[in-house]
DNA sequence: ATACTCATGTAAGCTGTTACATGATTCT
DNA sequence: AGAATCATGTAACAGCTTACATGAGTAT
Protein backbone atom coordinates (compact mmCIF):
# COMPACT_ATOMS: atom_id res chain seq x y z
CA UNK A 1 0.00 0.00 0.00
CA UNK A 2 1.01 3.27 -0.74
CA UNK A 3 2.35 5.30 1.95
CA UNK A 4 1.69 9.12 1.95
CA UNK A 5 2.21 9.62 5.67
CA UNK A 6 2.65 13.96 5.22
CA UNK A 7 5.65 13.73 7.92
CA UNK A 8 7.94 11.91 5.27
CA UNK A 9 7.55 14.88 2.67
CA UNK A 10 8.37 17.55 5.67
CA UNK A 11 12.24 18.69 5.07
CA UNK A 12 14.64 19.68 8.03
CA UNK A 13 13.99 23.58 6.87
CA UNK A 14 10.50 22.87 5.88
CA UNK A 15 9.71 21.73 10.11
CA UNK A 16 11.23 24.87 11.05
CA UNK A 17 9.07 26.89 8.92
CA UNK A 18 6.02 25.09 9.76
CA UNK A 19 6.56 25.00 13.36
CA UNK A 20 7.06 28.69 13.14
CA UNK A 21 4.08 29.03 11.52
CA UNK A 22 2.32 27.02 14.11
CA UNK A 23 3.02 28.38 17.37
CA UNK A 24 3.89 32.27 15.80
CA UNK A 25 0.68 32.83 13.20
CA UNK A 26 1.34 33.70 9.73
CA UNK A 27 4.65 35.39 8.58
CA UNK A 28 6.18 36.84 5.38
CA UNK A 29 9.50 34.90 4.53
CA UNK A 30 11.59 37.42 5.70
CA UNK A 31 9.74 37.72 9.41
CA UNK A 32 9.74 33.69 9.38
CA UNK A 33 13.57 34.39 8.47
CA UNK A 34 14.00 37.17 11.40
CA UNK A 35 12.17 34.90 13.96
CA UNK A 36 14.46 32.18 13.51
CA UNK A 37 17.50 34.48 14.00
CA UNK A 38 15.67 35.89 16.64
CA UNK A 39 15.54 32.83 18.73
CA UNK A 40 16.29 29.40 17.30
CA UNK A 41 19.61 30.22 15.34
CA UNK A 42 21.90 28.95 17.72
CA UNK A 43 20.51 24.98 17.18
CA UNK A 44 19.50 25.30 13.87
CA UNK A 45 20.36 28.21 11.17
CA UNK A 46 18.29 28.84 7.89
CA UNK A 47 18.82 31.54 4.67
CA UNK A 48 17.22 33.16 2.60
CA UNK A 49 18.24 30.79 -0.28
CA UNK A 50 16.27 28.12 1.42
CA UNK A 51 13.47 29.82 2.90
CA UNK A 52 11.84 31.01 -0.10
CA UNK A 53 11.96 27.97 -2.37
CA UNK A 54 10.88 25.83 0.85
CA UNK A 55 8.11 28.00 1.09
CA UNK A 56 7.11 27.07 -2.56
CA UNK A 57 7.51 23.37 -1.95
CA UNK A 58 5.72 23.34 1.86
CA UNK A 59 2.47 25.24 -0.76
CA UNK A 60 2.79 22.42 -3.35
CA UNK A 61 2.11 20.14 -0.99
CA UNK A 62 -0.59 21.90 0.58
CA UNK A 63 0.70 22.61 3.94
CA UNK A 64 1.24 26.26 3.69
CA UNK A 65 -1.31 28.91 1.60
CA UNK A 66 0.10 32.38 0.74
CA UNK A 67 -1.71 35.71 0.59
CA UNK A 68 -0.72 38.65 -0.79
CA UNK A 69 -0.49 41.66 1.95
CA UNK A 70 1.15 44.06 0.43
CA UNK A 71 2.61 47.30 2.52
CA UNK A 72 1.57 50.15 0.47
CA UNK A 73 3.59 49.51 -2.42
CA UNK A 74 5.97 46.92 -1.26
CA UNK A 75 5.18 43.57 -1.47
CA UNK A 76 4.43 41.38 0.69
CA UNK A 77 3.42 37.81 1.24
CA UNK A 78 1.41 36.04 4.27
CA UNK A 79 2.17 32.23 4.54
CA UNK A 80 -0.49 30.59 6.80
CA UNK A 81 -0.07 26.81 7.85
CA UNK A 82 -2.88 24.94 6.76
CA UNK A 83 -4.88 21.79 8.85
CA UNK A 84 -2.62 19.35 6.81
CA UNK A 85 0.20 21.16 7.45
CA UNK A 86 -0.73 21.45 11.69
CA UNK A 87 -1.10 17.21 11.34
CA UNK A 88 1.90 17.13 9.44
CA UNK A 89 3.76 19.67 12.14
CA UNK A 90 2.31 16.96 14.82
CA UNK A 91 3.35 13.86 13.07
CA UNK A 92 7.13 14.94 12.94
CA UNK A 93 7.12 16.15 17.04
CA UNK A 94 5.49 13.22 17.86
CA UNK A 95 7.33 10.69 15.76
CA UNK A 96 9.62 8.35 17.21
CA UNK A 97 12.84 8.57 15.08
CA UNK A 98 15.69 11.15 16.72
CA UNK A 99 16.10 12.79 13.40
CA UNK A 100 19.44 15.30 12.79
CA UNK A 101 21.74 15.88 15.48
CA UNK A 102 24.63 17.81 14.25
CA UNK A 103 27.39 19.33 15.95
CA UNK A 104 30.71 21.41 14.44
CA UNK A 105 32.62 23.35 17.04
CA UNK A 106 35.94 23.86 15.82
CA UNK A 107 36.79 25.25 19.62
CA UNK A 108 36.59 21.43 20.46
CA UNK A 109 38.62 20.37 17.77
CA UNK A 110 40.96 23.42 18.39
CA UNK A 111 41.25 21.35 22.12
CA UNK A 112 41.22 18.13 20.63
CA UNK A 113 44.41 18.80 19.24
CA UNK A 114 46.32 21.31 21.09
CA UNK A 115 49.06 19.02 21.78
CA UNK A 116 49.61 20.40 18.47
CA UNK A 117 50.51 24.12 19.57
CA UNK A 118 53.39 25.17 21.60
CA UNK A 119 52.66 24.87 25.53
CA UNK A 120 52.97 28.82 25.65
CA UNK A 121 50.41 29.08 23.26
CA UNK A 122 47.88 27.02 24.91
CA UNK A 123 46.27 29.28 27.48
CA UNK A 124 45.81 31.90 25.35
CA UNK A 125 44.24 29.35 22.70
CA UNK A 126 41.72 28.09 25.47
CA UNK A 127 41.10 31.81 26.69
CA UNK A 128 40.03 32.89 23.19
CA UNK A 129 37.49 29.63 23.36
CA UNK A 130 36.22 30.72 26.52
CA UNK A 131 35.95 34.13 25.80
CA UNK A 132 33.92 33.31 22.61
CA UNK A 133 31.55 30.90 24.54
CA UNK A 134 30.69 33.67 27.35
CA UNK A 135 30.19 36.09 24.53
CA UNK A 136 27.24 33.89 22.80
CA UNK A 137 25.87 33.18 26.64
CA UNK A 138 25.65 36.70 26.55
CA UNK A 139 23.80 37.14 23.04
CA UNK A 140 20.97 34.60 24.21
CA UNK A 141 20.75 36.05 27.42
CA UNK A 142 19.61 39.26 25.17
CA UNK A 143 16.82 37.89 23.23
CA UNK A 144 14.82 36.32 26.03
CA UNK A 145 12.22 39.05 26.76
CA UNK A 146 11.59 37.65 22.81
CA UNK A 147 11.37 33.80 24.02
CA UNK A 148 9.33 34.99 26.80
CA UNK A 149 6.67 36.67 24.38
CA UNK A 150 6.24 33.07 23.05
CA UNK A 151 2.82 30.94 23.70
CA UNK A 152 4.26 28.65 25.94
CA UNK A 153 7.02 28.18 28.18
CA UNK A 154 9.21 25.60 25.68
CA UNK A 155 11.03 28.44 23.40
CA UNK A 156 12.09 29.72 27.17
CA UNK A 157 12.85 26.14 27.74
CA UNK A 158 15.36 25.63 24.69
CA UNK A 159 16.85 29.32 25.49
CA UNK A 160 17.96 28.78 28.84
CA UNK A 161 19.48 25.59 28.21
CA UNK A 162 21.48 27.41 25.75
CA UNK A 163 22.53 30.22 27.66
CA UNK A 164 23.45 27.44 30.43
CA UNK A 165 25.32 25.35 28.01
CA UNK A 166 27.28 28.27 26.85
CA UNK A 167 28.50 28.75 30.73
CA UNK A 168 28.88 25.40 30.91
CA UNK A 169 31.27 25.13 28.34
CA UNK A 170 33.21 28.35 28.93
CA UNK A 171 33.76 27.53 32.55
CA UNK A 172 35.15 23.78 31.15
CA UNK A 173 37.48 25.22 29.07
CA UNK A 174 38.39 28.08 31.82
CA UNK A 175 39.09 25.04 33.92
CA UNK A 176 41.36 22.99 31.65
CA UNK A 177 43.26 26.38 31.11
CA UNK A 178 43.83 26.66 34.55
CA UNK A 179 45.30 23.16 34.91
CA UNK A 180 47.94 24.36 32.11
CA UNK A 181 49.64 26.17 34.62
CA UNK A 182 49.66 24.40 38.25
CA UNK A 183 51.75 26.73 39.85
CA UNK A 184 50.86 30.05 38.27
CA UNK B 1 52.44 42.74 -0.14
CA UNK B 2 50.90 38.98 -1.19
CA UNK B 3 50.17 37.26 1.86
CA UNK B 4 50.82 33.27 1.71
CA UNK B 5 50.07 32.45 5.49
CA UNK B 6 49.49 28.65 5.16
CA UNK B 7 46.46 28.94 7.49
CA UNK B 8 44.82 30.70 4.54
CA UNK B 9 44.84 27.62 2.74
CA UNK B 10 43.40 25.25 5.37
CA UNK B 11 39.91 24.14 5.05
CA UNK B 12 38.04 22.77 7.80
CA UNK B 13 38.33 19.12 6.38
CA UNK B 14 42.15 19.87 6.11
CA UNK B 15 42.23 20.82 9.56
CA UNK B 16 41.00 17.46 11.07
CA UNK B 17 43.30 15.54 8.68
CA UNK B 18 46.27 17.46 9.67
CA UNK B 19 45.53 17.95 13.41
CA UNK B 20 45.45 14.05 12.94
CA UNK B 21 48.65 13.29 10.98
CA UNK B 22 50.01 15.46 13.50
CA UNK B 23 49.05 13.81 17.26
CA UNK B 24 48.96 10.26 15.68
CA UNK B 25 51.33 9.89 13.49
CA UNK B 26 51.36 8.85 9.26
CA UNK B 27 47.72 6.98 8.63
CA UNK B 28 46.35 6.14 5.38
CA UNK B 29 43.09 7.65 4.10
CA UNK B 30 41.05 4.54 6.01
CA UNK B 31 42.62 5.13 8.76
CA UNK B 32 42.16 8.82 9.17
CA UNK B 33 38.51 8.25 8.60
CA UNK B 34 39.05 5.69 11.66
CA UNK B 35 40.28 7.66 13.66
CA UNK B 36 37.81 10.51 13.22
CA UNK B 37 34.83 8.04 13.44
CA UNK B 38 36.20 6.27 16.63
CA UNK B 39 36.26 9.88 18.67
CA UNK B 40 35.83 13.45 16.87
CA UNK B 41 33.14 12.43 14.69
CA UNK B 42 30.38 13.84 17.67
CA UNK B 43 31.77 17.29 17.41
CA UNK B 44 33.44 17.15 13.93
CA UNK B 45 32.38 14.26 10.93
CA UNK B 46 33.97 13.57 8.03
CA UNK B 47 33.24 11.00 5.12
CA UNK B 48 35.36 9.14 2.46
CA UNK B 49 34.20 11.83 -0.43
CA UNK B 50 36.19 14.50 1.55
CA UNK B 51 39.38 12.51 2.66
CA UNK B 52 40.70 11.16 -0.28
CA UNK B 53 40.28 14.61 -2.40
CA UNK B 54 41.47 16.60 0.62
CA UNK B 55 44.27 14.53 1.12
CA UNK B 56 45.66 15.17 -2.74
CA UNK B 57 44.85 19.24 -1.84
CA UNK B 58 47.38 18.98 1.22
CA UNK B 59 49.56 17.43 -0.63
CA UNK B 60 49.40 20.29 -3.35
CA UNK B 61 49.73 22.36 -0.56
CA UNK B 62 52.68 20.73 0.39
CA UNK B 63 51.19 20.25 4.03
CA UNK B 64 51.21 16.13 3.75
CA UNK B 65 53.56 13.85 1.88
CA UNK B 66 52.39 10.44 0.45
CA UNK B 67 53.94 7.17 0.68
CA UNK B 68 52.92 3.30 -0.91
CA UNK B 69 52.54 0.97 1.76
CA UNK B 70 50.65 -1.96 0.28
CA UNK B 71 49.58 -5.02 2.18
CA UNK B 72 51.02 -8.02 0.49
CA UNK B 73 48.85 -7.48 -2.84
CA UNK B 74 46.37 -4.73 -1.06
CA UNK B 75 47.04 -1.28 -1.95
CA UNK B 76 47.69 1.47 0.77
CA UNK B 77 48.68 5.11 1.27
CA UNK B 78 50.35 6.44 3.86
CA UNK B 79 50.26 9.73 4.53
CA UNK B 80 52.82 11.72 6.78
CA UNK B 81 52.14 15.79 7.92
CA UNK B 82 55.40 17.98 6.32
CA UNK B 83 57.18 20.70 8.62
CA UNK B 84 54.62 23.24 6.64
CA UNK B 85 51.92 21.33 7.35
CA UNK B 86 53.21 21.42 10.91
CA UNK B 87 53.45 24.91 10.83
CA UNK B 88 50.12 25.28 8.91
CA UNK B 89 48.28 23.09 11.94
CA UNK B 90 49.97 25.52 14.91
CA UNK B 91 49.19 29.10 12.96
CA UNK B 92 45.14 27.54 12.82
CA UNK B 93 45.40 26.35 16.69
CA UNK B 94 46.84 29.59 17.97
CA UNK B 95 44.84 31.91 15.24
CA UNK B 96 42.35 34.59 16.96
CA UNK B 97 39.30 34.48 14.81
CA UNK B 98 37.04 31.59 16.39
CA UNK B 99 35.65 29.77 13.58
CA UNK B 100 33.09 27.56 13.13
CA UNK B 101 30.08 26.72 15.47
CA UNK B 102 27.53 25.10 14.13
CA UNK B 103 24.87 22.89 15.61
CA UNK B 104 21.85 21.31 14.39
CA UNK B 105 20.03 19.78 17.22
CA UNK B 106 16.48 18.15 16.13
CA UNK B 107 15.63 17.26 19.83
CA UNK B 108 15.58 21.20 20.58
CA UNK B 109 13.75 21.91 17.61
CA UNK B 110 11.35 19.54 18.36
CA UNK B 111 11.21 20.94 22.34
CA UNK B 112 10.75 24.47 20.56
CA UNK B 113 7.70 23.85 18.97
CA UNK B 114 6.18 21.31 21.78
CA UNK B 115 3.32 23.61 22.23
CA UNK B 116 2.18 22.25 18.90
CA UNK B 117 1.68 18.55 20.16
CA UNK B 118 -1.17 17.43 22.26
CA UNK B 119 -0.47 17.63 25.82
CA UNK B 120 -0.55 13.84 26.26
CA UNK B 121 1.69 13.39 23.82
CA UNK B 122 4.39 15.63 25.13
CA UNK B 123 5.75 13.43 27.88
CA UNK B 124 6.64 10.56 25.15
CA UNK B 125 8.44 12.87 22.51
CA UNK B 126 10.35 14.35 26.06
CA UNK B 127 10.77 11.01 27.13
CA UNK B 128 12.49 9.98 23.32
CA UNK B 129 15.10 12.56 23.44
CA UNK B 130 16.33 11.74 26.97
CA UNK B 131 17.27 8.35 25.81
CA UNK B 132 18.69 9.40 22.67
CA UNK B 133 21.25 11.84 25.15
CA UNK B 134 21.57 9.07 27.43
CA UNK B 135 22.48 6.74 24.39
CA UNK B 136 25.16 8.70 22.70
CA UNK B 137 26.41 9.46 26.24
CA UNK B 138 26.68 5.44 27.05
CA UNK B 139 28.76 5.43 23.03
CA UNK B 140 31.03 8.07 23.76
CA UNK B 141 32.02 6.44 26.77
CA UNK B 142 32.90 3.27 25.23
CA UNK B 143 35.84 5.13 23.47
CA UNK B 144 37.33 5.67 26.90
CA UNK B 145 40.10 3.41 26.37
CA UNK B 146 41.07 4.83 23.04
CA UNK B 147 41.16 8.27 24.25
CA UNK B 148 43.55 7.58 26.64
CA UNK B 149 45.65 6.15 24.38
CA UNK B 150 46.71 9.32 22.99
CA UNK B 151 50.42 11.08 23.65
CA UNK B 152 48.57 13.60 25.70
CA UNK B 153 45.24 14.59 27.87
CA UNK B 154 43.32 17.16 25.47
CA UNK B 155 41.30 13.36 23.33
CA UNK B 156 40.03 12.53 27.16
CA UNK B 157 39.29 16.23 27.99
CA UNK B 158 37.03 16.52 24.77
CA UNK B 159 35.55 13.33 24.95
CA UNK B 160 34.47 14.00 29.05
CA UNK B 161 33.08 17.17 27.65
CA UNK B 162 30.65 15.54 25.39
CA UNK B 163 29.91 12.82 27.63
CA UNK B 164 29.02 15.17 30.35
CA UNK B 165 27.32 17.67 27.69
CA UNK B 166 24.95 14.83 26.49
CA UNK B 167 24.20 13.32 29.68
CA UNK B 168 23.57 17.27 31.08
CA UNK B 169 21.02 17.57 28.23
CA UNK B 170 19.20 14.23 29.34
CA UNK B 171 18.91 15.43 32.89
CA UNK B 172 17.60 18.80 31.56
CA UNK B 173 15.00 17.55 29.09
CA UNK B 174 14.13 14.49 31.76
CA UNK B 175 12.94 17.29 34.01
CA UNK B 176 11.29 19.38 31.66
CA UNK B 177 9.30 16.47 31.08
CA UNK B 178 8.35 15.90 34.87
CA UNK B 179 7.60 19.28 35.09
CA UNK B 180 4.60 18.57 32.29
CA UNK B 181 2.87 16.12 35.37
CA UNK B 182 3.05 18.17 38.29
CA UNK B 183 0.44 15.97 40.43
CA UNK B 184 1.68 12.39 38.77
C1' DA C 1 19.47 63.34 2.21
C1' DT C 2 20.87 59.23 4.08
C1' DA C 3 20.69 55.16 6.23
C1' DC C 4 18.23 51.50 7.89
C1' DT C 5 14.65 48.15 7.81
C1' DC C 6 11.24 45.50 5.24
C1' DA C 7 10.70 42.44 1.50
C1' DT C 8 11.42 39.08 -2.43
C1' DG C 9 14.19 36.35 -4.96
C1' DT C 10 18.10 33.82 -7.57
C1' DA C 11 22.66 32.12 -9.26
C1' DA C 12 26.96 30.41 -8.28
C1' DG C 13 29.51 27.98 -5.51
C1' DC C 14 31.00 25.28 -1.63
C1' DT C 15 30.57 21.40 1.43
C1' DG C 16 29.23 17.21 2.48
C1' DT C 17 26.67 12.71 2.23
C1' DT C 18 25.19 8.45 0.11
C1' DA C 19 25.70 4.92 -2.63
C1' DC C 20 28.17 2.42 -5.43
C1' DA C 21 32.26 -0.13 -7.54
C1' DT C 22 36.28 -2.81 -6.73
C1' DG C 23 39.24 -5.96 -4.67
C1' DA C 24 42.63 -7.96 -1.12
C1' DT C 25 43.28 -9.80 3.54
C1' DT C 26 41.96 -11.75 7.80
C1' DC C 27 38.98 -13.87 11.04
C1' DT C 28 35.48 -17.48 12.27
C1' DA D 1 33.28 -20.99 2.63
C1' DG D 2 31.67 -16.81 4.15
C1' DA D 3 31.77 -12.62 6.74
C1' DA D 4 34.12 -8.83 8.35
C1' DT D 5 37.67 -5.63 7.83
C1' DC D 6 41.09 -3.02 5.20
C1' DA D 7 41.58 0.02 1.45
C1' DT D 8 40.80 3.35 -2.49
C1' DG D 9 37.99 6.03 -5.01
C1' DT D 10 34.05 8.53 -7.57
C1' DA D 11 29.52 10.20 -9.26
C1' DA D 12 25.24 11.91 -8.18
C1' DC D 13 22.85 14.28 -5.27
C1' DA D 14 21.31 17.17 -1.32
C1' DG D 15 21.77 21.07 1.44
C1' DC D 16 23.20 25.37 2.50
C1' DT D 17 25.70 29.96 2.21
C1' DT D 18 27.11 34.09 -0.01
C1' DA D 19 26.55 37.53 -2.83
C1' DC D 20 24.00 39.97 -5.63
C1' DA D 21 19.87 42.48 -7.67
C1' DT D 22 15.89 45.17 -6.80
C1' DG D 23 12.99 48.34 -4.67
C1' DA D 24 9.60 50.44 -1.17
C1' DG D 25 8.83 52.38 3.38
C1' DT D 26 10.57 54.57 7.74
C1' DA D 27 13.43 56.88 10.91
C1' DT D 28 17.20 60.36 11.75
Amino acid sequence: VLDFRAVAALSPTGRVILGFLGVAGPHSGYGIKRLVDGSARFFWAVSYGQIYPELRRLREAEFVTAKDKPTGGRARVEWSITPAGSRALREWLTSDDGGTFEMRDEGMLRLFFLGGAPEEDRPAVLGRIVARHRQIAQQLERIRPFAAEAPNKYPSDVLETGIAYHEWLAERFARIAAEEEPDG
